[in-house]
DNA sequence: GTCTATACTTGGATAGAC
DNA sequence: GTCTATCCAAGTATAGAC
């Protein structure tokens, strides 16, 4: 049972090729936990997306909860260095509020918070999914905290609530809001809340 | 295709069996999505737990989607009848905000809302399911937008912020905070979460 | 080391027995 | 009208081919 990727007998070519079909196996079982979902993200599923037999999956990743972990990871990745991005110009509660917003868009058009969504919610049924997937939670409420701490931590809000809390929260309600958004199609609430928290962000501005 | 329930030939004996073998699996559909999930919620799983074979799901309900809306339906029924009396003795946003909190408390310990994310989030890989558990969910925002607004529609929060708004958010918080809650075993950041909620509500009636 | 063909298990659904 | 025996599709996983 050798793991790919061990380093004896291996030609350029073979290496190559299989960092390339993980590759796009990993891509395809985001496109799939997107359009169908845990429960419909099965080896086969995914497999044809990929354009590959279905056995590799398990060559490759050993299960199918191993491969959908590392979509995951992909989609962390690649959304964390961008909200770093986002929030690289912010000087403001507002500007925070505004970039949250634009992500939070972006977010909902790519499909990148069902991913995470997805996976939540399928680890109930899949034994030691959970702390997995609690693990990589952990960066985004980091991250959020930072965040928070940077641009609000000396306002009054600040005072009274502490960051960890509140980005515990915020997180909460990003994916509780991608979650009714993306089951009946409208994001229209959500996007009014992000007006209503740039009017307290104006207002608490005008206090400091 | 006859449908049970139909008046024709009924004795009073297969009448009363048939409810009850549907309550039985309606049950059993409620404890199965709350033990495993939407992914683990088959037609075999539910039958098991109810004690009646398998077949009797799709004679009964047609299909499993079918029936976990049923278990939808009666959580739902459930739970807003009990929140109409937690919130019956409520005067004050601070008291509203500590109902809300043994409300929230109750609904994790008995695993109630898990059943509401697991079928939100199931929704995407069963084709029609998502505007049917879309329409079980209104109530429960129609229920939290008349609650603000009694308590907190005349308050300076009420005046920038439409209710329908607020609403919306909250449940999308509750149903973020019992995911993530649920997630990783750990409720202690989502109850203090309510703590400050309580402080705030006691600052916003001071200025009342 | 990489991948394909195949074994085995579970699940949804229904034809027909009571 | 109610329920059981059975069928077929889809899923996971691996033994063995290249």
């Amino acid at each position: 049972m050798a793991k790919p990727g061990s380093p004896s007998q291996l030609t350029e070519r073979s290496r190559g090729r299989s960092a390339e079909t993980r590759r796009t196996l990993v891509t395809a079982a985001v496109t799939t936990l997107q359009e169908v979902g845990f429960g419909g993200a099965s080896a086969r599923a995914i497999a044809e997306r990929a354009g590959v037999p279905q056995g590799l999956v398990f060559y490759h990743f050993g299960s199918v909860a191993n491969l959908l972990l590392a979509a995951l990871d992909a989609v962390s990745a690649e959304r964390l260095a961008h909200y770093g991005e986002a929030l690289a110009g912010v000087e403001s509660p507002q500007d925070l509020v505004a970039a949250a917003r634009d992500v939070f868009t972006e977010d909902l058009d790519a499909g990148y918070v069902t991913v995470l969504v997805e996976m939540i919610a399928g680890a109930s049924s899949t034994p030691g999914l959970g702390p997995e997937v609690a693990q990589r939670i952990r960066p985004w409420i980091d991250f959020t905290r930072e965040a928070f701490t940077r641009q609000l931590g000396g306002s009054p809000l600040g005072a009274v609530v502490p960051a960890a809390d509140v980005a515990y929260g915020i997180v909460a309600l990003y994916l509780g809001l991608e979650m009714l958004s993306h089951l009946d199609g409208d994001r229209r609430p959500a996007l009014a809340l992000f007006a209503h928290a740039a009017n307290l962000a104006r207002l608490l501005e005008a206090l400091t």
